[in-house]
DNA sequence: GTCTATAACGAGATAGAC
DNA sequence: GTCTATCTCGTTATAGAC
């Protein structure tokens, strides 16, 4: 991993612990191993910064996306996969890193925020996608469009994920996850 | 309102808005309309001042969760006054004061932790409690334990305040809202 | 590409007059 | 209870040597 890498890779970890508001260059820096100075080489401003790991996070979850919709595997494993992607980020102590961009987009540049609506948008899309391909392999049983559905289900694993950091709920969050599949599953 | 209410009252619009990294003292007063100096004569440090924000912030729960109790309506009635807390503070550009505090709280002072929990855990309690009135009324069916149901309902209220605030999604939030409320409702 | 040094500013907080 | 003035520190960012 290239110096360029390792700092995005630091700042990531940053933000998803801490939000953009909470950490410095200076906290980068030390982690790195690099002076302070050196980090607007590669990353001119925080903004310059923020951009690239908006794109950066959304290319991983892209690649995820792709890799889950390629198992040879029912819908309702392929929400399980999704599901573990969120609690890989809770194991890690992490938010979502654009879960937590949101809730501080009042205090972005404005050239943040296309990108992180997107990121919404894409994972809403992958979602309906995938709740859609249950239903009609007669596994999921939707009340509603299956927008409305994917909507509810990434709504509720940011949020499941914002309350079990908070409140050391591991367990609450599997729990959570584990009613979100099953409520989609059971006949309703 | 005295001064000391004006403060707490400017200061809690601005942690909803902009998080508790994302404000200053210098902020407040020129909202409130006196000096940074005076502040610390009310709040002598930031952090007094988030203990204050998440006692009146609960207090003010409180207050409408005992509102709504009283209320002489069914089950379904009273989560749909609960959500309108939340919809009051999309419409106000506001996240949760405590959802906001909780995506912060590796970056907080470890004094304010413990009531910023017992947020979380009222909230859960209360509405763990109106799901159980309401499955004893016929009017819900749950899948799973009525605190389980609690959980997931708070989980995706919080993240579709965190999505829809920044993504513009006022119509998004209230979709996930009703299909929340009627996935209770249907049979299940 | 990384460094030292520093600029320019804003943060939280304090002292002491009124 | 509010003010002016100031302190100390941390922040993002830049200049220029190596």
């Amino acid at each position: 991993m290239d110096t360029k890498e390792h700092i995005l890779c630091v700042a990531q970890k940053l933000v998803q612990q801490r939000g953009f508001n909470g950490f410095s260059y200076a906290d980068i820096a030390e982690e790195v191993g690099i002076r302070k100075a050196s980090l607007h080489h590669h990353y001119a401003t925080k903004t310059d910064l923020g951009i690239a790991l908006i794109a950066s996070y959304s290319a991983q979850l892209d690649e995820e996306l792709m890799r889950i919709s390629a198992l040879p595997a029912k819908a309702d494993a392929k929400l399980a996969a999704y599901i573990a992607i969120f609690r890989g980020s809770l194991d890690a102590e992490r938010m979502c890193l654009c879960g937590m961009l949101a809730t501080e987009w009042l205090t972005l540049d404005a050239t943040m925020l296309p990108n992180l609506k997107q990121f919404f948008a894409r994972n809403i899309e992958w979602l309906t996608k995938v709740l859609a391909e249950g239903k009609s392999q007669k596994i999921f049983v939707l009340t509603s469009t299956a927008a409305d559905h994917a909507r509810v289900f990434l709504a509720a694993l940011q949020g499941a994920l914002l309350i079990a950091r908070a409140t050391d709920g591991h367990e609450a969050f599997d729990r959570t996850a584990a009613l979100l599949i099953a409520s989609l599953t059971r006949k309703g």
